[in-house]
DNA sequence: TTCGTTTTGGACTGGTCAATACATAACACC
DNA sequence: GGTGTTATGTATTGACCAGTCCAAAACGAA
């Protein structure tokens, strides 16, 4: 009944999260948006309201892939030990792994870049920590019944600790810390289940 | 033997901070700059090459500013462990001391918004980490040696532990963690030591 | 084919960006 | 008081910003 688009919706989010994340979001202009991903501005701003709502849709994205990934590794059979590790040395591998990617975390980026002056946005990085928080949780809770982790340990707090040591992890690896001290940093956290 | 100057540089350069550590490098305009400081355009201009000369001055004062506060608190005579404890729980209080201040913390936001775009600023965060970290190792190899700290530990990989930690705390308090859970975070770091 | 609807490209908006130019003001020194 | 030098205020630069407008294009349905 009407010209169908000749792009895919989530194709563009998906490059506008790569922009996103490379440059952060105050340093990737609309015209960056459009280069990125093959569109012109007319149909950015006929898809999306406007930049910011690009910015939330790709930070959607991001949330999901990752947090994706994160369920899967917490759900899988490996020893809770293994399984927050496992979730540690991604961190470590994404940071420090060559190829000159060097596209960072979208969430940390954000809770550190635009969080602050932007409630919507810190308001769903809130809903995305305890998401986080709760997964963690109930895979330490569980590893806890198995005896793979003290009877006596706040699962919660260690759950804490856990998205704090990636957050800490992703800092460091920013300020030039190298592969081996974010493994004894790794080391470190493990000590401490 | 001219006209004088009629504003202090270093005040400046205090107040300039102050607005970068507000609103972040890119969000921080050459016109908040002006008012931040009171100063003019031209004074600025003719006092700092530009707003990335001023922003390095202010990050140079910072760092100084922090590591005059960490080095007195690790050369002071508590116990390394208190020193530790202190120095983790001065992050947590500033993150979530209310007050609306809510500016951060200079070096983490540089860290995730900049240093991967700019080589000399990540030059300086890297130098700032390495003396960061020399001073804490210091400090818990002298601990270690007053049998404080294990003998069998690490103490670098503990420092670089200890500077990872701030991180974290920083990026989870920025992602709604509140007092509590921070410093449960802190309890865990301290488990590792 | 024709019509109705939507997408698309590209020009364009007012505003703001970092930075500069230049004239004037304010002082130290003589 | 005059002179040289620097600081300052104001206007301005060209580039870029996010976002809008509109005409033309492209399709489905009739």
């Amino acid at each position: 009944m009407a010209r169908p688009r000749k792009f895919d919706e989530e194709r563009a989010v998906d490059a506008a999260m790569h922009a996103f994340r490379t440059a952060g979001y105050e340093a990737t202009s609309t015209q960056d948006l459009c280069e990125a991903t093959g569109l012109g501005r007319s149909s950015i701003y006929n898809t999306f309201k406007s930049k910011h709502d690009l910015f939330e849709r790709a930070l959607d994205r991001y949330m999901g892939e990752r947090n994706g990934e994160l369920f899967a590794l917490m759900e899988s059979d490996l020893p809770v030990r293994e399984k927050i590790r496992t979730h540690l040395e991604r961190v470590v591998e994404e940071e420090c792994g060559g190829k000159g990617d060097r596209q960072g975390c979208l969430v940390v980026n954000t809770a550190v870049e635009v969080s602050a002056r932007d409630e919507q946005v810190a308001g769903e990085l809130a809903r995305d920590y305890r998401l986080r928080l709760e997964v963690i949780r109930a895979a330490l809770a569980s590893g806890q019944r198995d005896g793979d982790i003290a009877a006596d340990k706040d699962v919660t707090a260690l759950a804490h600790l856990i998205i704090a040591a990636v957050g800490g992890l992703r800092v460091s690896a920013r300020c030039g810390a190298d592969r081996r001290a974010l493994g004894g940093v790794v080391e470190g956290v493990m000590a401490a289940l």
